[in-house]
DNA sequence: CTCAAAAAAGACCGATCGGTCTTAAAATAA
DNA sequence: TTATTTTAAGACCGATCGGTCTTTTTTGAG
């Protein structure tokens, strides 16, 4: 990797971080500059503006996200195992999380979700991406006889992610993973009792 | 009410409707203002800083809220009938909200999760009082055999919070009300099948 | 090694930030 | 109604905001 995109990719980090912990409005570019040890014109060079940086800060935040669960259900096979791999996967949060500030969607979702902006649509499409994900899963389910037919897809991805979203703040709230724990163990009976 | 009193109320509504909106850090003295039609020096003869303001408005907002659950539960009498009103009080959200822009506790957790500051303890507190209330709920349910013994009444408070507030934060991004009313459906079903 | 292009430094900009203070207006007790 | 106190206005402050631009340094292709 070219000098340049090094640097870059530091400034993205270094900024996901910030904006994951103090939000957009409360992280200035003083404070990247600070994280980064790089002045402003070094920051303004690989960036048009604040907020270019915000969006290339909540796409790679996203995509930390994103391959952890992606890894966890890619060798999962039928339609239960795969969601009870895919909620367990949030327990990372309780453990070494991603990034430090919570869940990213979460956070940016809170931030940014009354005004009409390019931050908002992303956080809308990042939740999208996810609840398809597991609707897919659950329509697979179900075709295959795993799921009952009774099951609506779009409720259970509903009750996942209100579920493990709500526990996350809570657990970096009172900064104590029970709440995840307890949040990912009601979602395993759910899957386990309510779909097949 | 004495004048001064009311333009102290109206400070703090006006600023509590900002601030549930567009976040602590996003909102400045100026939009209080504007939003009041006062000028600086009309506000800053009730409150010695912006911060000072802030926890003001964040009592008021919980306050709302929690006069809401009150009234829901306060004629109910099992504790399976005061956990569904419970509940229930929270499809308010969906409805009309006490506050624009979402559940006050929430957004304020979000925002003040990281530092220690004067806003993260009054957080802390008030999910500590809805907590404290549903535990007391259940573990009287269990002295009074309307609720199993094996139940863990910790475990189902975490259970209703962070369901209702995962699902607040999925209908207010989404504009759309559904998301809430799944969570609530759920939550309904849980309290009657693993509850009693 | 040379040199053109890219990257980073850092001075500088106007606007806005939270906050103060003096002055004028309004509310209230007598 | 008057006198006193409280309340609000609005000019003003230094600091910081996001952003620009010129200059210097570094990088990498030839």
């Amino acid at each position: 990797m070219s000098k340049a995109r090094q640097t870059k990719a530091l400034i993205i980090h270094q900024a996901a971080e910030l904006f994951n912990q103090k939000g957009y409005a409360g992280s200035s570019i003083a404070d990247i500059m600070q994280a980064t040890g790089l002045k402003k014109g070094g920051i303004y060079n690989h960036f048009k503006s604040k907020d270019e940086l915000a969006l290339a800060a909540f796409d790679y935040a996203v995509s930390l996200m994103s391959q952890e669960v992606w890894q966890a259900i890619k060798t999962k096979r039928g339609a239960v195992e795969r969601l009870e791999a895919l909620v367990s996967a949030y327990l990372i949060y309780a453990d070494k999380p991603p990034l430090p500030g919570g869940c990213p969607i979460l956070n940016t979702a809170i931030e940014a979700d009354d005004l009409e902006s390019p931050l908002r649509d992303r956080a809308l499409a990042a939740i999208d991406s996810w609840r398809s994900l597991i609707v897919r899963i659950v329509e697979k389910g179900i075709k295959k006889k795993e799921v009952r037919s009774t099951v609506e897809p779009d409720t259970v991805a509903t009750i996942i992610i209100c579920s493990i979203e709500g526990a996350i703040m809570m657990s970096q709230l009172e900064k104590n993973p029970i709440h995840l724990k307890r949040a990912v163990a009601h979602l395993q009976g759910y899957i386990q009792d309510s779909l097949k």
